[in-house]
RNA sequence: GGGCGGGUGCCCGAGUGGACAAAGGGAGCUGACUGUAAAUCAGCCGGCGUAUGCCUACGGUGGUUCGAAUCCGCCCCCGCCCA
């Protein structure tokens, strides 16, 4: 009880103790009856990408799984072609059903990093979603009153700006609801920007006669700007199949004040320890970076494991210095090429202006020597490889043929 | 269905015939400073072998004009008010 309600965070307490009671009673009587509580999280394919605001709630399912329940990876095909308004203050683009298919495979395949395969359900909400008449749907929304849409913090500031707020986004919740009822979930995981979605579950599911689910609500991650809900579309986002040296220097070079916020969500540290690293910070005792450092290879290590976390540590010294990363890629050269044209082929910059740009700024270094000439041209040499760097953090090596 | 106001670059937003790749802000990028953070300062910020050059771009389309983001016609879309 004490590992599945921790993080749990509503936002008010009276919720928390019923919630907390709900579980109680129900792992009670999964005890008694040997039926293992079918609990779930849903994720709308926005993306081919999970990212680390996707792992907190997926690594608390992950808790129920390694406590014998039954996890469900629901991905929302269904719901991720209407847009969840939720975290939105404009309608989400919307996307056909096949690419929210294409999307849902990249994240099955990159699920297994966090769920254990053998004991999980992926289940695709458009399999039921896709099938209901319109009556149902009717019936659905008769439960609702507009008013507590509209009291909802996003639809009432679009509503107050004269944004448009659009029919189709308020069936979101009914859907996402409807979820729940045709699962016949125990438990729904969300972040708390989904509470109002995760209640409306509850709420179908009296309305269809099921006992209501019980959910329990993560904090949002906050992405590598600091600020904003960690999300693609933002671009903050730390990806859990970026390779391990890149997921380290995003860490590192994420503000200091989302430290507690990553710690707390991420990883396997205990409270206590990670009130010992803040103190010890707040007094000057330890350097943030270096707690950062600490972070870094903690995060990388979930994901990649030890050995790929001290590699990822070590290029992230090496890159300080200069040198190119383990991991940097590599191109192979039969002849002399403009070094513009390189790296825009590399893909290390957008254009060739973009390139020439940077050199007139002094942010491309040839082996460690700043290049200050435009049309300078890379000379592949069969002694030994060349390093270019663009910027601080990317890294090109460049052999011989 | 009617009246009014709108649709501009990644986002917000100024611009009502030429000096507009288009003010300003945000985001992003580079450099300096630092702790590889934050803050601050400077620069950049559509593309093109760089060019007082060409291409693409101001909802769509067709016009007027030497010249259109700016004017006109038609169409599409959004907000507010009324029905």
């Amino acid at each position: 009880m004490r590992i599945l309600m921790r993080g749990v965070e509503f936002g008010d307490e009276r919720t928390r103790q019923n919630m907390e009671r709900e579980l109680r009673e129900r792992l009670q009587r999964s005890a008694d009856t040997g039926r293992p509580l079918r609990v779930y999280c849903g994720f709308d394919p926005t993306s081919t990408e999970l990212h680390l605001g996707h792992t907190v709630p997926m690594r608390k399912l992950r808790q129920f799984q390694d406590l014998g329940h039954q996890a469900i990876f629901l991905i929302g095909t269904f719901t991720g072609t209407i847009g969840d308004p939720s975290d939105k203050d404009a309608a989400r683009q919307q996307q056909s059903l096949e690419e929210a298919l294409e999307k849902a495979q990249a994240f099955v395949d990159q699920a297994w990093r966090i769920l254990d395969p053998e004991r999980t359900l992926v289940e695709y909400n458009h399999r039921w979603l896709a099938k209901l008449t319109f009556s149902e749907v009717i019936h659905m929304a008769s439960l609702f009153t507009v008013q507590q849409f509209l009291a909802r913090e996003n639809f009432a500031n679009r509503y107050a700006k004269g944004d448009p707020i659009w029919l189709h986004e308020f069936f979101y919740a009914l859907m996402q609801g409807y979820d729940a009822v045709a699962l016949r979930t125990d438990v729904q995981i969300g972040g708390t920007d989904q509470l109002f979605n995760l209640m409306a579950g509850r709420k179908l599911m009296e309305a269809y006669g099921l006992e209501p689910q019980v959910i329990l609500t993560f904090p949002i991650l906050v992405g590598t700007d600091g600020r904003l809900r960690m999300s693609k579309s933002t671009g903050n986002i730390i990806g859990i199949d970026e390779r391990p040296g890149v997921m380290f220097t995003k860490v590192l070079n994420l503000p200091d004040a989302v430290f507690r916020n990553y710690a707390e969500l991420l990883t396997r540290w205990s409270p206590e320890e990670i009130d010992a690293m803040i103190g010890a910070m707040e007094r000057g005792e330890l350097n943030p970076q270096d707690a950062k450092r600490a972070l870094a290879w903690e995060i990388v290590s979930i994901f990649h494991g030890d050995a790929a976390a001290d590699r990822a540590a070590e290029d992230a010294r090496r890159m300080h210095r200069g040198t190119a990363p383990s991991d940097a890629p590599q191109i192979r050269l039969s002849g002399p090429r403009p070094l513009v044209d390189l790296v825009a082929e590399a893909g290390l910059v957008k254009s060739k202006s973009e390139a020439r740009r940077l050199i007139r700024q002094r942010g491309i270094r040839l082996d460690g020597q700043t290049v200050e000439d435009e049309h300078a041209v890379v000379t592949p040499s069969d002694r030994s490889e060349q390093v270019i760097q663009v910027g601080k953090r990317k890294f090109l090596r460049v052999l011989a043929t």
